[in-house]
DNA sequence: GCGATATATTACCCGCGGGTAAGAAAAAGT
DNA sequence: ACTTTTTCTTACCCGCGGGTAATATATCGC
C-alpha cells in the first residue's frame, strides 16, 4: 500500500504510517519547513511547536535532531551559505575576465535571493544566534563580500570594469541583491530567471567597460531563458515544486 | 549647581532634578531611546525595561505616552516615513527632467537611510506592528516605490532615462538604498554625505542617457563635497551631532 | 496651602514559548 | 519472542517580558 511517491515536500512523518525514513531525511526535513516558517512568520514569532504542527510531530521531537532553537536557525543559514560557496568556487574555479566572473555571482546570487536558504542568508538576524556561529556568519558575509570586490577590482585591472571605487560598488550590488530576499515572492510577477537576468545586466552596466548596449529593441527580459547557470545549482533542490 | 546644558542626547528624566519639560518633549525622548534601542538589539530583543532604564525611568512610566510596544514600534516608522515624505515632496515640487529628480531622491534617500529614523522603515519588520498600521505602512512603500519609478518613467519620456523597465530599475535602485540602512554605522569609513554623493553617481550612471563619464581621473568619491542636496534635507535634523 | 490632575513608582499578573523529565511506542538487533 | 536502542509523546517547569492595579509624588490652578 502507500505506493504514492509521497508530493516531495511533504512531510516524512505522515501521521501514522510508515515512519522508516532515514535520520538525515528528517532532520532536513525540519529544515526545509523550520525556514520556510522563519520567513513566512519571522524567527521570533515562529514557535517550535508550529514547525512540529507542521511535520505531524510534537515539540520535543524535534530535539532529537537539534539541541535548541537558534541551532535550527544556524542549520538554515548554513545550508544557504553552502550554495553560495559553491557557486563562488565554480566561478573561481572558471576563470574568465573580471566582468564575466562578476556577472556569473550576480546572476547565482539573484537566484539564491529567490529560494528560501539563500533569502535565509540575508533574512535572520544574526543577533538571533550564538556568539561562536555569530562569528562564523560574519566571516562567510565577509567572504562574499570579498568575491564582489575581488571580481570588480580584477575587471578594473584587465580592463573589463571601469574604474570605481570596488568597495562601494560591491556594497551597491550585492545591497541590490539581498534586497531581492526581502521582496521576493513565488506569485510574483517575474520569475527568478527573469529577475536574475534583468539585474545582472542592470546591476553591471554601469560599470562596464564596454557599453554594452542594452537591448535597443525593447525592455523585454526574457532572452537569457536558457536555464542561465549551469551546474552548480541543480545539485539540491531547495524545493522543486511551486511551493 | 549642574549648569551643563544637557548633553543633548541625554535624557529628560535627570535622576532627581528639574522634570518639567513639555509631554511632547518626553514622547520623543521615548523614540529617540527606543529607535536606538530597537536597531542596536532588534525589536524583539530590546525589552521596555530598557527602554525605560536608558530614560532613567520605570516601565509603566512608559505607557503615559503609549499603549503599547509595537505603538512605540509604529511611532518611530512614522518619523521615518515623514522624513520621506518631506523628501519627495520637495522633489516633486522642485520639478526638473526625471533624472534630476531620481538622483535627488537616490540622494536623499541615501542620507536618510544612515539615521536612526530612517533606517527604522527598512529594518522594522511590519509583521510585528497591528494590522491596520501594517496597511500604511504598505501604502507608504509603496507610494516611495511608486516615486522612483515615476521618476524613472519621466526620464524615459523626457530622454534623460534610458529605456528600461521602470519597476525593476527601481527595485534596483531602492534595494541599494535599502540596504544601506543595514550595514552602515557611525563608526564606518564612510560619511553620509560621501555615501550619498557616491551612491547617486553609481546607482543612476546605468540608466542615464547621457554617459555621464564619471570622473575619469580615478575613484575618488569626493568630487561632489557641496552639500549636494541643496533646500529640502535641514529641516528637522534627525540628530545633529557626531552621534 | 489645598485640592485636582498629570506623572511616576512598586508590586504584581499571566501567557507564551523554549526547554526538560519520564516513560510509551517503534525499530533494530539477536 | 525477548531485550536493547532509538524515536516520539505526555506532562510539566520556569523565566522572560508585556501589560495592569494600586498607590505615591510632582505640578498646577486657585
Amino acid at each position: 500500500m502507500d505506493s504514492r511517491p509521497t508530493p516531495a515536500d511533504a512531510s516524512p512523518w505522515l501521521p501514522f504510517e510508515n515512519r522508516r525514513r532515514a535520520r538525515d531525511e528528517k532532520r532536513d526535513a525540519v529544515l526545509r519547513v523550520a525556514v520556510q516558517l522563519f520567513l513566512e512568520q519571522g524567527y521570533h514569532r515562529a514557535t517550535l511547536n508550529d514547525v512540529a504542527e507542521r511535520l505531524n510531530i510534537t515539540k520535543p521531537a524535534l530535539y532529537n535532531y537539534f539541541r535548541s532553537k537558534d541551532e535550527i536557525l544556524y542549520a538554515c543559514w548554513s545550508l544557504g551559505r553552502e550554495l553560495v560557496d559553491d557557486a563562488i568556487a565554480a566561478i573561481d574555479a572558471g576563470g574568465g575576465p573580471g566582468l564575466a566572473r562578476l556577472r556569473k555571482l550576480v546572476h547565482a546570487y539573484a537566484e539564491l535571493m529567490a529560494t528560501d536558504f539563500g533569502a535565509s542568508l540575508v533574512r535572520f538576524d544574526p543577533r538571533d544566534l550564538t556568539e561562536a556561529h555569530r562569528r562564523i556568519v560574519r566571516a562567510a558575509k565577509k567572504k562574499i563580500d570579498r568575491s564582489f570586490r575581488d571580481y570588480i577590482a580584477a575587471g578594473i585591472a584587465d580592463g573589463s570594469v571601469r574604474r570605481c571605487d570596488p568597495k562601494l560598488s560591491a556594497f551597491a550590488i550585492a545591497g541590490s541583491l539581498n534586497w531581492i530576499g526581502h521582496w521576493y515572492q513565488r506569485d510574483g510577477a517575474s520569475s527568478p530567471a527573469e529577475i536574475a537576468d534583468e539585474f545582472t545586466l542592470r546591476l553591471t552596466e554601469g560599470i562596464a567597460a564596454t557599453p554594452d548596449k542594452p537591448a535597443r529593441g525593447g525592455p523585454k527580459t526574457k532572452t537569457a531563458r536558457k536555464a542561465s547557470a549551469p551546474g552548480k545549482q541543480g545539485r539540491k533542490p531547495p524545493r522543486g515544486g511551486t511551493g
